[in-house]
DNA sequence: GTTAAGTTTGACTATTTGGTTAACTTTACA
DNA sequence: TGTAAAGTTAACCAAATAGTCAAACTTAAC
């Protein structure tokens, strides 16, 4: 026998969660610990040290949401209906991990070699969606806008709101919490809406 | 005399780049003492514990921003000039301080309360801005959309690329650092007319 | 049942780090 | 110029916390 599966599957799932939520220096390994109902000395025997497992639990978190985005993208068809189909799956899947996104920019502000290599060595590519944009535009399908900015646009309207709900809620929504679900609702709405108006001929 | 203001200068301004770089949890006060060329004591001779001295960075940062960003935003005029100048004017004042996006979101969503009371306290208010986007709307100047989500847009639009950067360069433009700059600066200009571009009538 | 390998535990250690203290130096000014 | 207050320093302290270890326990193989 070779390492038991369940604890090492419990201390991933409450660092996956307290990582997310604290960072890494707010993280304690006690905490980790008690959130798995284990003994801390644990963690050391399946993963070495908190550096160690603080690596592990970010590649599976780029792991697990790199093929999820890009499985929501289509180029197949209609790219109006391609930003719809994007944005809403796109929004969804943050708001079912609504820790991740502030995770992930928090990372990469802090060792922003680390998770690149990471997102390279994953295969995760892009050129594909320019590709498409910028046909779409030599067709005359829609205005000419650099593809960079395009799916940049689209990626900070989707994602933004999210990193910064404190903030929206505090300044944009005044402090009506209970309204940012909604917001986020008429958001996958809105904000497909508010590209394709901008794009369209 | 009552307390060296050159000494507590030298301690704010080490800490301001500190705390904005690595947060408060990774922030050491000796890294602080090293950076400021003093000795640490007197980081708590001056404020006397490190939370303290963290509260008034922020203080400070808070009430030296918020008034900028309220600065260039004139309701008077022309709503689409106005777009114009704010998109500018915002990234570039983003720019000149490229650790402050990610710091707050780090920080409110660490600790919101603490931020929002300090944002609020200091009077800032965007309703002045929603009530000018509707009276554009009901004049017929732009399209009806939700003031709400027309200024989260804008601001996702602004902020976004700065706080993911790392993430921007990496994947958007397939790692060339030195086109990242070159981006931010035509963002100026490609943020405002896709705002323009999607609201006129 | 015995054994050996894998797993778990609590007590312990080393280090980091925020904070204190007491001695020293400089400055203001009577 | 004497002295008291302000400012500065190094040495130290206590708490927090990552990491270690040996003993105890569990499981599976024979």
């Amino acid at each position: 026998m070779k390492y038991n599966k369940d604890t090492s599957e419990k201390i991933l799932d409450s660092a996956i969660d307290i990582f997310q939520e604290k960072g890494f220096n707010g993280t304690r390994m006690q905490a980790i610990a008690d959130k798995a109902k284990i003994n801390k000395s644990l963690l050391h025997y399946y993963f070495k040290s908190k550096d160690k497992l603080f690596q592990i639990i970010i590649e599976k978190a780029v792991k697990l949401f790199i093929p999820r985005v890009l499985k929501v993208i289509n180029v197949e068809g209609d790219i109006f209906q391609m930003i719809r189909d994007f944005v809403s799956a796109y929004i969804d899947m943050l708001r079912k991990n609504p820790h991740i996104p502030s995770f992930i920019i928090n990372e990469i502000n802090n060792n922003p070699e680390r998770l690149l290599k990471l997102i390279k060595s994953s295969g995760f590519n892009v050129d594909f969606v320019k590709v498409k944009i910028q046909e779409d535009i030599d067709k005359g399908i829609i205005r000419d806008i650099s593809p960079e900015h395009l799916l940049l646009n689209t990626l900070s309207l989707c994602i933004f709101p999210l990193v910064a709900k404190p903030m929206v809620v505090g300044i944009i929504l005044n402090g009506e919490e209970d309204k940012f679900e909604k917001l986020l609702d008429e958001r996958k709405k809105v904000v497909a809406n508010f590209i394709i108006d901008s794009i369209k001929i």
